[in-house]
DNA sequence: GACCAGGCACATC
DNA sequence: GATGTGCATGGT
């Protein structure tokens, strides 16, 4: 029944945004500073931020983390809170040299519910940004949750509001195949429908894809 | 000028 | 276990 209606959401959202081709890097180590980097911040943001580091060839583990702390704050001022992703990169950084040699070939060897404990382990890194390194760095089947998510099914009364997010997840993880391409694609698209219809006030809000939906029990067409 | 964005750690109750 | 707060830039 749930299975069904995360279906038809999925169906409605491809449909209606077709693929989006995430994630947009060139290396699964771009996607990991992305992911950082990209912590409660705006992507465009976050693309100036990583210009920067790829115009200083700096997207390499070990170049990267050799860089001075103040330099790499400079560099990725753009993207906000460059103190603390500074030292949440090099927290990162130091993980992934001592454990793996920088390797993602080495780090992807790890199975998963072992690797995304410790990833999470890693200050700085937390469900959502463990859970994108899975999935779109690692392409390890995992799905990824985050405030669109949240906001998106418990408006549509998916899930209670105010639930956690290991609670969201079992939603989707429980009740779909564990695809990671599947995976991949369908939280791609709830960030394109969060980013066109639901900020937090949003007039098109209103018009969601999502809504008027006759045989799929979304009923709900005005939010707030 | 206010509000928001692809979170997280830490303090406090 | 729940709730509040600091962190910061750039776009609308």
């Amino acid at each position: 029944m749930i299975n069904r209606q995360l279906q038809s959401i999925y169906r409605r959202l491809y449909s209606r945004f077709g693929a989006q081709k995430w994630w947009p890097a060139d290396s699964a180590f771009e996607v990991i500073v992305g992911a950082i980097l990209t912590q409660n911040t705006g992507w465009s943001n976050v693309e100036k931020a990583l210009a920067n580091l790829k115009k200083r060839r700096l997207l390499q583990p070990r170049r990267l983390y050799a860089l001075p702390d103040e330099e790499m704050a400079r560099l990725i001022r753009p993207a906000g809170y460059y103190n603390i992703k500074t030292a949440r990169l090099k927290s990162f950084l130091k993980f992934f040299l001592d454990g793996y040699g920088g390797s993602i070939q080495k780090l992807s060897a790890v199975k998963l519910p072992l690797l995304r404990e410790r990833l999470l382990a890693v200050k700085g890194i937390g469900p959502e940004t463990a859970d994108s390194i899975l999935l779109y760095a690692l392409h390890k089947p995992v799905f990824v949750i985050d405030a669109y998510t949240k906001r998106i099914f418990s408006r549509h009364r998916l899930i209670r509001e105010g639930a956690g997010y290991d609670q969201v997840q079992e939603l989707f993880t429980r009740n779909l195949k564990n695809q990671e391409r599947f995976f991949n694609e369908y939280h791609a698209l709830i960030v394109a429908l969060g980013k066109n219809y639901c900020a937090k006030t949003n007039p098109k809000c209103g018009g969601c894809p999502l809504a008027f939906s006759r045989n799929s029990g979304i009923m709900l067409s005005k939010f707030t």
